[in-house]
DNA sequence: CCCCGCGTTGGCAGCGCTATCATACGCAGG
DNA sequence: CCTGCGTATGATAGCGCTGCCAACGCGGGG
């Protein structure tokens, strides 16, 4: 307790404790009952009576305390933001997305990192979402399809929305590109540039996306009457290590693929600074695209061919649909259907994949 | 308000109400104030009381309310993480880090992104530490030294700890590496391997580390009575692009440096692909070295030699700092003399730096 | 004339917990 | 025996706010 009852001892210059509502309004002649109607921007306050007691609050320099609020109503005005991997930038982006969004709503993040694989996942998010009475939960994969997590959410009754979650789509709204198209015409592009001996490398098979690019990929093979060769699928965990490791055995097979496509940017790197070691040139002699269009893509050399997924536009999508139901007030369920979105995602083409041989021959100048 | 009074309506199935403080207290058979006591782990409960209320704690699935506590009390139990560079991994690594010591300490983390140019700066923070009453902050480059953010820090009484700050560093508890010396070391090295046309890229002169990393570099320089060319050191930014621009106008200077020292690794890589782009060898024709440490320095093509910075050990230090003061129940005054740790850095030598022609002629493979 | 409904405002209990103070007890010293 | 003190526990008053309900004034229909 910050100071109770204060024993009139006279406090020259300290700073004064912050103003309450009970402040606001004395000073604006009103109940606090009507502040608070103001600050919640509750209707039925006179269009004079609001702008006095907003005047008041600003004069005073007021500030809700959020705990009070969460106390007395059913509100936190927080929201918690649950990734599972604590590599890659991915999860990075997506946070700064959120944090954009929730900036202007007057709601305030709060991050937890949960080992998907973690014994005590659902321990720790029950204890996040009882003890902070958070308003609801965006997730990424792969948490996005941990049967623990998602079932101490539904009861708790904390409404969430996923990123890019696994096919089990009717559980909750979600926002995702479609993978496997994404996947199939990337593929598409590989073999319209003359490829037919195509090596794959898979992702994480935790994740939705690894097998969603995978499907995309077969698709793609069997629609051209192309044989996928089993010893040319890798199974990577979208990390570089593993690029490095399954790279390494694709470009050891007799006779050679001509193309990699990997899971994602990461890998595809990986797999490019393994033909660098072996002395292949890229796009000349092996043409790699990855997936994603992480940062890595423009750095590697030569850049990557890849998919641009949009992370941003993911994640302040997934925000908002979260934001306009907690605005709704109708006890966090969701509105039937349930929202969705299925974002654009764009083939970049870049250098790293070409016809056998390269477009033309050329020195070491990249595109 | 959740459920007031009530009304005896026989609710066959729903979930029950979340147990309180009061719950546990009946079924230990105690009172509340015990109950407080034991688990905010107070001293003066005889074990076998204690061990009675946290078996009733258990029993019933207790999960203390932070709200009401951070209402009551004086604690709110969340810890703030104020970064600034919504790019690159850092800010993300030492989030995870942050949380990783927070997790079993009982305080959550929320975060937020400030922009450290805009005008609203201060008035965030303090609608931040006013609303949700944060027991502590953990600040980032470049906002460790934005006036505004530690004055309202400061007027809040919001104890906070500062990674990597700028000079004035008696400021606040601060933990570091010794920027200008690591720096010195790096360029010692490079000149150790025969280079004396040197190039230099800073970084964005609002982070501390910018200004120190130049310091070293000129101090390692006259210590040789090396010339320090001024149109050899060019500002960046500490961004990808950025580097790009620097290499690239560092490269096409006659005659050409012989090695470039960036001041992180975002824009050494950068200064590879230019490299690349013209047809340079790396590090036959030009060694190039960063600092950092990052993810990217070995996944570009020759891997950086660079200075590996401990951040996970450094968001750890400034964790534990953080959360000791708040243990200690003081008011959150910090102890004289304030906590201070500078931690090791490391040289990392790899591919990218070598004497002039390499350390041999070698064809297209990689160390 | 009264009654009802609606828009607007206020009163007040109480959310779940902690700070403060009071109480109870045991034990040492006078 | 009383007093004093330290340890262990309880009683109670809020922390700052919101949900519920009552109260008020006003206009229209019975």
């Amino acid at each position: 307790m910050r100071k109770r009852t204060p024993p009139a001892r006279p406090q020259p210059s300290l700073p004064a404790r912050q103003p309450t509502m009970m402040d606001v309004a004395k000073l604006a002649g009103v109940s606090m009952k009507t502040v608070s109607r103001v600050v919640n921007k509750e209707p039925n306050v006179r269009d004079e009576v609001r702008e006095r007691v907003t005047r008041a609050a600003t004069a005073l320099g007021y500030q809700p305390n959020f705990s009070a609020r969460s106390l007395a109503g059913e509100r936190s005005f927080l929201i918690g933001y649950l990734f599972g991997d604590p590599g890659g930038d991915y999860a990075h982006r997506v946070e700064v997305s959120i944090l954009n969004r929730c900036r202007g709503a007057g709601y305030h993040l709060l991050v937890e990192q949960l080992d998907d694989a973690a014994a005590d996942v659902a321990e720790r998010t029950g204890a996040l979402v009882s003890q902070l009475r958070l308003d609801g939960v965006i997730l990424t994969a792969p948490i996005t399809d941990n049967a623990e997590v998602l079932r101490v959410l539904e009861e708790a009754r904390v409404p969430y929305v996923r990123i890019a979650p696994d096919t089990e789509s009717d559980r909750s709204p979600a926002v995702r590109i479609d993978d496997a198209r994404a996947a199939q015409e990337l593929t598409e592009h590989v073999i319209g540039l003359g490829h037919r001996r195509i090596g794959f490398i898979k992702g994480d098979p935790k994740h939705a996306a690894a097998r969603l690019r995978l499907r995309g990929f077969r698709r793609a093979m069997s629609a051209h009457k192309l044989e996928v060769v089993e010893q040319l699928v890798e199974q990577g965990s979208f990390s570089y290590a593993s690029g490095l490791d399954c790279a390494r055995r694709l470009l050891h097979r007799q006779p050679r693929p001509t193309a990699i496509i990997a899971s994602n940017d990461d890998m595809a790197a990986a797999a490019i600074a393994v033909a660098h070691e072996m002395g292949l040139h890229v796009p000349e002699e092996i043409s790699i695209v990855g997936f994603d269009d992480a940062p890595i893509a423009q750095v590697v050399w030569p850049a990557l061919t890849t998919v641009r997924q949009p992370i941003p536009l993911m994640a302040e999508a997934a925000t908002d649909m979260l934001l306009t139901l907690l605005a709704s007030r109708n006890g966090g369920a969701w509105p039937s259907p349930m929202p969705r979105r299925e974002l654009d995602y764009e083939l970049k083409l870049r250098q790293s994949a070409a016809p056998l041989g390269g477009y033309r021959r050329r020195g070491a100048a990249a595109g």
